[in-house]
DNA sequence: ACGTAGCACTCTTGTAAGCTGAGTGCTAAG
DNA sequence: CTTAGCACTCAGCTTACAAGAGTGCTACGT
């Protein structure tokens, strides 16, 4: 059996009708509202067809059918029509990052508050990963008589701590030695850094003050920090009629919370670009009712940061990947 | 009718035996598992007058009793016994608050990290009020050719953004401009800034990268930022028993979700120290089968930042006011 | 050979009725 | 003042039943 033109029209109504209504399509409802041109028994025909085929579901005898997994990828490989942006989202995709501002953390925040509004996604991210960052300069920056703030500037972070200094500490020594440690350090990337630098410091510097410098410095180089999984548009996600059941929302809510189960989630897409994984495509087996459209934005041949969109199978994939593609645009040309 | 000892008794049997299972207490049940020395039939007694003093509520005619919100209040007020923290506990709290690092942030993450992990509490929390905040310093940290992290130091916050150069720009005229601001405005409050900086920008300095400094400007001075409200432990919250079914987890998460009606919880309370607000002591109706036990620190006089665990109002009150009450004294010997 | 109408069958969902268990309130006796 | 006993209440569970939606199959028409 094979996938004829009208197969792909019934399927595709089936998708579309389920990502809009979350309801199970029988053939009689879908004869009266689309216009296919053949009665129910005739899209009865076709339905048992594309079961066989392994397209379409049934939850149940009496039930209507659903999208498979791989109903949902035909769909979204041959049969979806892609959507276009409305112009006014267009633009301020564009505008987002038209700014000169070239860091992760505020790229990233801005992007997921986007994505988070644009529709009825939760949103994934994580920047690049912080081993990979080139280090650029350590300095003091002075704040008051006792306390100065240390920055950290690497090609894409920067991160920043204040502290008390001791009484006995001379401000212009601690720079003097920031300046050296600068210097020395300029260059490499955090991981290799993080074996060489407390041996250096040790070997350098003394005094109770440099504690904090090396806490401080261990702190910014910790990778977890750098890598750190950020999460919005929880209620979006929340709010879809798949997670009506208090079983569900629960097992919902607990996915949510198990941050390294989205974070693998994320991961689980390699390469640049746009892509999809739908249900049991997902390596995981508690996300196998999810889909995630990744973005993932490369630079300099490596892996940089990845955005994902992630709704019950049932999402509206078009819009998803309509948005998805214009961030990526967007943010790649911005970064590279 | 008065509160007599054995009334007392009977009221602080019933709420922590309700604390601890999620059940409307029988009066049989109440009989067998505390030591009372009176019958079931007494206890009934008790409990009619109990109600009748409007310390304890009745799910329905046949559920046994549960505490109501003035029934709570009694219990903290009266009969509870304070429980004291774990000896490691309570070094931990010390220890948390003993580094060098003087920055709103960290302390803030610090201690979330600890009331997250030590109960069933979601943890709240906001940081001294931004536009009370005095400027120190503002600078440009070089990073590589054509890219300048500008940082902005306040008494307790610091913030940074890495910004590109436009080609035309003499980052040392950046930096003298960056030290003359600095200059003028080191010692005003972030509140009195706002309204100046803008003409003073606008009247000494032009050129296109300013656009991006003044942006940073106004968005490091803009009071959402620096009173952004942090939480955590929200599946501690929603693991609680009372959120079994979809419909209450639902609103759980709705009122979670959103970060105004969670920040004025926590703002509802006013003054220093450790307080405790039950249910319908909240201000907000969609609050009134929480309770909430703030922590305000003070700091001149001034409110500086605030703490709040949330839980059910059947929350753990004797925990929850014995980890407040440490953490408020060890954060506000650190702070002042 | 393909499309369609009709019909019997299946299965979920919603509703009503009955039962059970936990708990209360009241009364009378100790 | 306390307690035992008993009638009463009510949520929650179970069962039964009807309604509604949908399917699969067969027979018929083009």
């Amino acid at each position: 059996m094979v996938l004829d033109e009208r197969k792909g029209m019934v399927l595709r109504a089936i998708v579309e009708d389920y990502v809009a209504s979350a309801e199970p399509i029988g053939s009689r409802t879908l004869a009266r509202t689309h216009n296919l041109g053949v009665s129910s028994a005739t899209i009865r025909n076709e339905m048992a067809d594309l079961e066989a085929l392994g397209l379409l579901d049934k939850p149940h005898t009496s039930a209507g059918r659903v999208p498979s997994d791989r109903g949902y990828r035909l769909y979204v490989d041959r049969l979806m029509e892609p959507v276009g942006l409305a112009e006014h989202e267009f633009l301020q995709i564009q505008g987002l990052y038209l700014s000169r501002v070239r860091e992760m953390e505020y790229l990233i925040a801005q992007t997921m508050r986007l994505l988070t509004n644009a529709g009825d996604f939760m949103t994934l991210a994580v920047g690049p990963e912080l081993r990979r960052a080139v280090l650029m300069r350590i300095e003091a920056v002075a704040a008051d008589e006792g306390r100065m703030a240390l920055v950290l500037v690497t090609d894409y972070y920067v991160q920043h701590r204040m502290i008390e200094l001791p009484d006995d500490l001379d401000p212009e020594s601690l720079r003097r030695t920031l300046r050296d440690l600068s210097e020395r350090l300029r260059g490499l990337t955090v991981e290799k850094i993080n074996r060489s630098i407390l041996e250096l410091v040790a070997r350098e510097l003394s005094g109770r003050i440099y504690d904090e410098l090396i806490q401080f410095l261990h702190d910014c180089l910790a990778p977890s920090e750098g890598e750190r999984l950020h999460i919005s548009g929880t209620s979006n996600f929340l709010s879809q009629p798949e997670f009506r059941e208090a079983d569900r929302i629960r097992a919902a809510v607990q996915l949510i919370e198990q941050e390294s189960l989205l974070g693998d989630l994320l991961r689980g897409a390699s390469g640049a670009g746009v892509q999809v994984r739908i249900g049991q495509e997902n390596p995981m087996p508690s996300a196998r009712d999810l889909s995630i459209v990744t973005i993932g934005i490369e630079r300099g041949g490596e892996m940089f940061a990845r955005f994902g969109l992630v709704a019950p199978k049932r999402m509206d994939y078009a819009r998803a990947l309509a948005l998805a593609q214009r961030v990526w645009q967007a943010l790649d040309e911005a970064i590279n």
